[in-house]
DNA sequence: TGAAGCTATGTATGCGCTAACATTTGGGCC
DNA sequence: GGCCCAAATGTTAGCGCATACATAGCTTCA
C-alpha cells in the first residue's frame, strides 16, 4: 500500500502535486536517482534518457519538492529577510535589490517584518531559523540577546543593513548614523543656520542620527534644539502635525528642520505652505532618504542620500561571497550617505 | 556512525542548528515523539516531563527543524506571495495587511516580484510550487497557461488579488477596473469635463482602467482622448515628462488628465506647477491609490481610492476560509472603489 | 590483451520530523 | 477482584529527496 490511511482534510494534496521523482523515473524506465540527476547535473546522463526523463515530467507536471531537497542535503536555498516594514520605500527598494540578485543566484526569499520591535524581531527570527534558511538579513545592528546567540548557534551568513558596527554579527553593510547625524550639523552650520529643530520617528537608527545632530549643531552654535518625537512611523500628517506643534513651541525663526525622513520634510514643507510661510526664509528642512519626490517639491527638497540599491547588492553579494567562502569578504560595508543640497535649506 | 563523512563546505552547520528532537528527548530522558508532542500539544505531555523537555531545549538552544516537519506532515505552513513589485506601495500596503493576519494565524511568507510579467510570474509560481507552500497569493487574474496549469495541480488554496473575475482560478478580491474607468470618465463628465487625455503605465490593469475610461468617456463627450503610455511602472519624473508631451501635442485647455497612478498625477501637478498652469483651471488631474500624500498636494488630488488594507485582510480571511473548509466562503469578493474628489478636478 | 579509467546507471541510507498504532500504568467502578 | 478506560509514553514507518558507494559496459593504451 503506498499511501496510508488518512482522514479526509488532513493536508493531502488533491491531484498532481504529489507526483515524485520515483513516479517520473517509473514513467522513463529510470530509477529516481537518475531523475535527480537529471534535474541537478544533467551533463551526468545520457541525452536519451534526459529526453525521456523531460517528457515524462513534462507529461505529469511534476514539480520537485524542494522540501525533501532541503531536508535531505542541509541547504534551503532560501534566505530570509527581516525588515521593520515594507510600506517603507527605503527598506522596500533595498528589498527589491537584494532579492533580485539572490533570485538571479537560486535562492528565494522568506521575508517578515518587524516593525521597529527586538521582540518582534526575535520572534521572527526563530520562526525563520526553524526553516532553516542558507542566510539571514537583518536590518540595524541592535538585536536582543536572544536574537544574537540564536543566529551564532545557527551558524549560518548573516548580514545586518542599514548601519555599521566594528562587532557584526558577521558582516554588516550601512552606514554611521551618527555620521550622517554629524555632517547634517555641519552642513546646516555652514549654510549659516544658527537655530534648529528636529522631528524625529520611533526609529532607533533615526534617534541616533537626530542625537548625533543635536550635538554637533550645539557644540558649534551653543543654542538649544528641541525636537518632536514620534512613537510611529514617518507620514506626511504627522510632518505637519510636527511643524504646528513646534510653531506653537516658540520655534525661533529662520531655524533649520531637521526631519528623519523625507515624509516628515514634506508635510512640513505642506504646513509651511498653509501657513504662508516661506523656505527657506521662515524656515528651512532637510529631510532624509532622497525619494524621487524629494527633487520635485516646491522648494525642492535637501535630503541625505543613502543608495539602497547599492546596500541591497552589496548585502546580496556578501552572502554570495561567504557561500563560495570568498577570502576577499570584508566585514564591515560602509556604503556612506551623501547629502544633496537642494533649495529647501 | 552518526553522521556519514562529507566533505567541508558541504553545508553541514558548523554548530548548534542541528540539535534534534532525539538530542532533547535523550537530555530530557524521553523519546523524540514526545518531545515532539511537547512543542505540538504540550496537553498531552505531563507537566514534569514538559518541564524537564523545555530545560533541556534552553539549554541547547533547540530550534525544531520546520523543513523535517514540513516534509513529514505535507503542510509547510508557508504562503507564497506574488506581486508585481514590492516598491510600489500600493500594493506593499496590501501585502503588509496580508502577511500581518497570516503572521497571526502562524503562517510564514514567501515573497517574489514579478515586474507585471507573466513569464516571470510563471517560473516565480513553479519555483514557489516546489517548496510546497499550504496557499498562494498572486497578483492579477491574467496568468499564462502554463501557470494556470501548475495552480490547479497543486491542488492549494489560491487568491488572486487586485482584480476580480466570475472565472478565478479559486478565490479573487480586488475591484472591476473596468467600472473603475468608467466610473471616472463619468465623475469627469459630470464635473463638466469635456476633454480629457491620459498617462498610463505599463500595467495590464492600468491599461483596462484606462481604456475603460476613454471607452466611456467617448461616449459621453463624443471627443477624442489621446494618451501617453509609458512600459515602465509610474515615477512622478515620468509624470512630468507626461505633461510635457501631451503639451507638446496640443492638448486642449481646460482638459482632464486621467492618470494610472498617484506617482503620474503628482508629476503632472508639478510640471503643471513649474509652467505656471493653473488646476483645475487650465488642466484637471484625477489620480490612482489615493496615496497618502494626495490630499496634501497643493492642489490636493483627486483620485481613485482602493482599501489596501481590506485587500489584504480579505484575501488572508479568504484563505483562512479556505484551510479551515469553512463553508460561507464565496469566491469572488468585491471590495470596490471610491472616487475621492479634491479641488484638483 | 588486460588493467585502468571513464560513463551511465543503480542500490542503500538517512535527513528530522509527524502520524498511526501499540504499550504501559493507574484509577474508578460494578 | 477483574474490567475498562484514560493518560502518558513508546515503536514503527514513512515523507521525497541527495549523497555515498557499487556496478556494468566501454575505451584506451601500455
Amino acid at each position: 500500500m503506498k499511501s496510508r490511511a488518512r482522514k479526509p482534510g488532513d493536508g493531502r494534496r488533491i491531484s498532481g502535486g504529489n507526483v515524485t521523482m520515483a513516479d517520473i523515473g517509473r514513467l522513463a524506465g529510470v530509477s529516481q536517482v537518475t531523475v535527480s540527476r537529471a534535474l541537478s547535473a544533467p551533463a551526468k546522463v545520457s541525452p536519451e534518457t534526459l529526453e525521456r526523463i523531460r517528457d515524462a515530467i513534462r507529461v505529469t507536471g511534476f514539480v520537485p519538492n524542494a522540501v525533501a531537497g532541503a531536508l535531505a542535503s542541509n541547504k534551503s536555498r532560501l534566505i530570509s529577510a527581516l525588515v521593520p516594514s515594507v510600506t517603507n520605500i527605503v527598506y522596500a527598494s533595498m528589498l527589491h535589490a537584494f532579492s533580485n540578485i539572490m533570485l538571479g543566484h537560486g535562492y528565494q526569499l522568506m521575508l517578515s517584518e518587524t516593525g521597529f520591535d527586538p521582540e518582534r524581531e526575535e520572534a521572527a527570527i526563530s520562526a525563520h531559523l526553524s526553516r532553516r534558511p542558507d542566510a539571514l538579513l537583518l536590518t540595524g545592528i541592535h538585536h536582543s540577546a536572544g536574537a544574537r546567540r540564536m543566529l551564532l548557534a545557527a551558524g549560518i551568513p548573516v548580514v545586518e543593513v542599514w548601519d555599521i558596527t566594528e562587532t557584526p554579527i558577521d558582516c554588516c553593510v550601512g552606514f554611521s548614523h551618527g555620521a550622517a547625524g554629524v555632517a547634517a550639523a555641519e552642513f546646516a552650520h555652514a549654510a549659516g543656520y544658527r537655530q534648529a529643530v528636529t522631528v524625529t520617528a520611533g526609529d532607533e537608527r533615526a534617534i541616533r542620527r537626530r542625537n548625533a545632530f543635536v550635538e554637533r549643531f550645539r557644540q558649534l552654535s551653543g543654542g538649544d534644539v528641541m525636537g518632536v518625537d514620534f512613537d510611529s512611523t514617518a507620514t506626511l500628517g504627522a510632518g505637519r502635525q510636527a511643524l504646528v506643534d513646534l510653531l506653537d513651541r516658540g520655534m525661533p525663526r529662520g531655524c533649520l528642520v531637521f526631519c528623519s525622513s523625507d515624509q516628515f520634510a514634506q508635510g512640513v514643507l505642506v504646513e509651511a505652505r498653509a501657513r504662508g510661510l516661506s523656505v527657506p526664509g521662515d524656515l528651512a528642512v532637510i529631510g532624509f532618504g532622497d525619494q524621487e519626490f524629494a527633487a520635485h517639491l516646491d522648494p525642492a527638497l535637501t535630503s541625505i542620500r543613502v543608495d539602497r540599491d547599492v546596500l541591497g547588492r552589496v548585502a546580496a553579494n556578501a552572502l554570495l561571497a561567504r557561500f563560495e567562502r570568498r577570502a576577499d569578504v570584508e566585514a564591515v560595508h560602509d556604503v556612506g550617505f551623501e547629502i544633496i543640497r537642494r533649495a529647501s535649506a
